[in-house]
DNA sequence: CGCTCTATTGATAAACCTCAAATACAGTGG
DNA sequence: CCACTGTATTTGAGGTTTATCAATAGAGCG
């Protein structure tokens, strides 16, 4: 089974040995997914929770009128809907692969049998959990008192940390970003952020494709972030 | 010692049994704050989660400029903070008391402590946070994607339904509630709050007063919460 | 009754969305 | 290599929503 050794170093595992890890893997189920497959739907029945092996997954949420939102990117070596298969409920997010991607499913069963053999998984969680939590709540409050080009500044950043590669024009955005993806991350329309990026263009802070961006100048996207 | 006895029916205490939670009691410190005292502020070190059991708390954040918003009121019986203890990290929010209030609280070794000896209460946990995580996500949807008026009669529904009475004028939110809380509350201001207020006043679907609102229309708001 | 805090209301302006149309780009098949 | 097609992106004009500011009114309290 190709499972990468940086597995080994996934959070949820704090605590236990490689042995116990690999038994863990096991327990599981893989699925492959092909780029753009849907992983689970917003209103499915949540009956797994996932650990992403390769690749990565973007989370969106629909309401009732279908105008669609982004919440998160999911990398290689995280979890996701681990508090809501525990729930019984439906998921209330959809998640669909961006590149190939492999997760390994646990269902409830499991997942709460091997937190009553150890504890620590589901501690461990409990603090994953907290990062969650504290990044929406961020992003709430800044949606709530923040304008458009500081929230397109401050999506574009955590975008950077969370899949920015170094390169010589400057940090590279690793996902296939379009200003459509942009607008729903950070809650406006593709209208804004393209005049926004061909002002911040225009500025040399950003170099930005078709479905590409690169930021040159990190500072000023602070700066602007952090209001002026 | 004066412990409510519905604290029994607390989720995290799920599948314990009377004695366990009395001994886990026990082993909290009881803080007493009179109404508004501040219990912590966004930024202490985060060194102690409580457990509600007496009154109520709100949790607030604010911005960097000082702008504030309000991320939850938490009832009795509820716990908050419980992650951020275990991340050693400082709290991302600012709780207040309402009225009187009193809590338990257990700093982390005790809680890594008592979710070890019975991983049940961070399962019970888990669980509870998919809640809290569930609902700002919303409300982070609904910022993103809707109106002012939807905002706030979202936000007049969710608070009736954590702390409504009915009453024969209709369903009173028995929580001090001022203009500016529920601005805060709906990612709005003091102006907007008001003028749309005043319309449903007008329209007899709630009657409002200083920091008092009585629903007397809900269905009228549901369907305006639901677009129209 | 005067003081303070909260709420209302009107006028104005800013921010941002919407719509329409043009343009750029990537990939495909000839 | 080029034209063609389907997206993605840009840009302008116009309109809506909502924030801001200023001034007034009302409620509660000593």
């Amino acid at each position: 089974m190709p499972i990468s050794i940086s597995l080994d170093k996934t959070e949820i595992f704090d605590g236990l040995t490689n042995e116990q890890i690999t038994r863990l893997l096991k327990r599981g189920k893989e699925v492959k997914l092909r780029p753009k497959n849907i992983l689970f739907h917003q209103g499915d029945t949540a009956d797994r929770c996932f650990l992403v092996i390769r690749g990565r997954l973007k989370l969106t949420k629909l309401n009732e009128l279908g105008k669609e939102i982004i919440l998160r990117y999911i990398n290689c070596g995280e979890i996701t809907a681990a508090t809501a298969v525990l729930r019984n409920q439906t998921y209330p997010l959809t998640a669909q692969s961006i590149d190939e991607t492999v997760v390994i499913g646990w269902d409830k069963p499991t997942m709460l049998a091997l937190m009553r053999q150890y504890p620590d998984i589901a501690i461990n969680l409990l603090g994953m959990v907290y990062d969650r939590i504290d990044e929406v709540q961020n992003r709430y409050l800044e949606m709530c008192t923040e304008q458009v080009d500081q929230r397109i500044a401050r999506s574009l950043l955590r975008l950077m940390r969370r899949a920015g590669i170094k390169t010589p024009a400057g940090i590279h955005i690793d996902i296939p970003l379009s200003r459509q993806n942009i607008a729903d991350y950070a809650g406006t329309t593709i209208y804004t952020v393209s005049r926004t990026l061909s002002m911040w263009e225009k500025k040399n802070w950003i170099t930005s494709g078709r479905e590409k961006i690169i930021i040159k100048d990190q500072q000023a996207l602070v700066s602007l972030a952090e209001g002026v």
